[in-house]
DNA sequence: CCCATTTCTTGACAATTATCAATGAAATTC
DNA sequence: GAATTTCATTGATAATTGTCAAGAAATGGG
């Protein structure tokens, strides 16, 4: 906890009050590895920011699950496309690990932006990252190749190698766990 | 110019007086087709609404143009990824027809922050809304085929199909040009 | 500690997609 | 409107990547 309102403070860049009240009042809930934090075809009201432990997200596609996110502390996690737009949420979030976190419903958002001067500027800071985060990403499926997306992970998103199943960070990338598993080898090679 | 004003109320939800008071005082800006209004490692200090054309955001890859952006009327054309981060740009953006654009600079965004009060309030919904777009055709990397992908542009995004020439779309959507040569016949045929 | 399950690897083969080269069509420029 | 340049299509071939099936390795639960 005290971890989480120092991130809030350096990354997000809340002042050492409003993140104190941001935090205080609000319940810690924890998940069991395997449990959903969010199913397909429900609505997303909750927004969960994650203290210990790592989910991912997914979509049943052909019968098969394949991996659109992962999360990790001082992540949250929820389905941002279907969140914002009130939609049902086009993806399942499950827990890898069991968790740690923090849940806000939607109407305690709104109640802490009216309340935390610096709450919207959190939002919007936090909301700014994500994008870089995932224009980013696009880029790379135009960009790269799929070995030069792998060893994109490796070298700036380490996390995600070494918490996830590595057939999960296979979709992640866009290719089979097969493909995945012999790039592998060929690193290991060289 | 009066279109646009029209956009900004209804899209971003501006107030009229508000929408008002951005457009006054700014200058239109030209560019023919072929012009520059980015370069690819420039420093990115001006943001532009597009009133009028139509320009393709790219990066060179093994001496090829890859297009990762296209931008039409209301959009606005800048590399966002490093604009927010204040580093050189990673794209060049060309125009793709003869342009007529807002300019804005960098301080000209920020006087504007603080002079008007649903300025903010723009710039998130704005923000907002690329954001979903962005992190849909992430997904859209991950879960659908090339033509699949292609399809969705034809569905949802007509004009990228209508005003960019074919190969650049081909490199958007991540194939050679020749593959969605190829995709096209076998959709005329079915 | 053992069993069951999940995860990772490997091989053979098939499907997809890229590359190269050539051609014709369309658009632009002078 | 002729000449250039850009753009789109096609075929042949090669490279990449996926699928299926099997087995090995790792992991977790009782």
């Amino acid at each position: 906890m005290e971890a989480f309102k120092q991130y809030l403070i350096d990354e997000l860049e809340m002042s050492a009050a409003d993140a104190e009240l941001f935090l205080s009042g609000f319940d810690i809930v924890e998940y069991k590895k395997g449990d959903f934090l969010l199913q397909e075809g429900q609505s997303c009201s909750k927004v969960r920011f994650i203290l210990k432990g790592c989910a991912r997200g997914f979509k049943l596609v052909d019968g098969k699950e394949i991996s659109t996110n992962f999360y990790f502390e001082y992540d949250h996690t929820y389905d941002y496309v279907n969140y914002l737009q009130q939609q049902p949420a086009e993806i399942s979030i499950q827990a890898l690990d069991h968790i740690q976190a923090i849940e806000l419903s939607k109407e305690a958002i709104e109640f802490l932006n009216s309340e935390i001067i610096g709450f919207h500027r959190m939002s919007f800071q936090m909301f700014k990252m994500n994008y870089l985060k995932t224009e980013k990403e696009r880029q790379g499926f135009i960009i790269r190749s799929p070995k030069e997306r792998y060893l994109d992970l490796l070298k700036n998103n380490k996390q995600i190698i070494s918490r996830v199943p590595q057939h999960q960070v296979a979709s992640f990338i866009g290719i089979s766990a097969e493909h995945l598993s012999r790039i592998r080898r060929e690193i290991l090679k060289a």
